[in-house]
DNA sequence: GACGTAACTTCAAAAATAGAAGTCAGTCAA
DNA sequence: TTGACTGACTTCTATTTTTGAAGTTACGTC
């Protein structure tokens, strides 16, 4: 199974991993959480080669969690913005930035997220939105459909 | 610059991205949350080559995120297990989750998480620790630290 | 009119992946 | 005791992807 497959899987898990689970989509992604929008700065902020970083840009336009925009004619130049489907994927990148400054650090993180509101340098956490109580993972338990079960128990190849 | 370099970079979502965030590593911590231990099932599950998800397996045991562990002798069988610093990863695959199921469900998400503690079947939420107010991108705003400022600036290549 | 800039595209070489087949240490059934 | 089967891989080759350098396009500037 090559890896553009897992899109047609059941799975929402698989499908958001194919359309932005590999390195220099992430990497992209972060950029633009910290706010930069044009094509030679992602080059050099994540050393991406252009070619790659192309492929990536043009598939998240196509999935529509970008917007490619002029932002000036003569000559005719493009930034790229994030939509509300790719905002969306700010809680994907704070989960990373989370588990790498603390497993990866070595005691310096170099970004900080300021909760506006409050004021307060934070690190987001998950919690459950019904009792307010912070989650890990021993707090969750993961309940299969019933299509599902039958689809993974049928997966004998 | 090669994918490998993004582990020797200062920001930590680099780190995380380059330790993690490749699609195979990610389709396997589905399957742990879920509970599949075995490399056949890591197979079946997955669909990924078995040589790619060898290559994984060694990867998220050697920076201790799994561990590899006897279950049966003669003959001498292991099955993989999640450390704490790769159940710490848990948020990653959630928040992938969440946006897999708001943006490419199509309306059906085959996964359910319940709380434990309250029995409610949630949508695990990003939210602020200090206020407790649910956090998207728009309510929060990066800082760079100094030395992180200067060495993104210095990036002109 | 030579140089610079932004946003790419093209190209060849190197690296990674896919899928099939093979390996190894044992069990189980006839 | 031969032969099939299981689980967990490893090896192999063909294909695909990525890398990094160089080229392109359409201007503005000195």
């Amino acid at each position: 199974m090559s890896r553009a497959d897992l899109a047609d899987q059941t799975c929402t898990i698989a499908r958001a991993v194919e359309t932005i689970g590999d390195p220099w989509t992430l990497m992209i992604l972060r950029e633009m959480f910290l706010g930069v929008r044009r094509f030679d700065d992602f080059q050099r902020h994540t050393g991406g080669a252009p070619h790659t970083l192309s492929t990536r840009l043009k598939r998240l336009e196509e999935i529509g969690a970008i917007r490619r925009e002029p932002y000036q004619d003569r000559p005719l130049r493009h930034e790229y913005r994030l939509t509300e489907k790719g905002r969306d994927l700010w809680p994907v990148i704070i989960a990373l930035k989370g588990w790498g400054d603390k497993w990866l650090s070595g005691g310096n993180c170099p970004v900080e997220i300021i909760h506006k509101s409050c004021g307060a340098a934070i690190a987001p956490q998950m919690t459950c939105p019904d009792c307010g109580e912070p989650m890990t993972a021993h707090d969750a338990e993961p309940r299969l459909s019933a299509a599902f079960e039958t689809e993974r128990k049928a997966a004998r190849s």
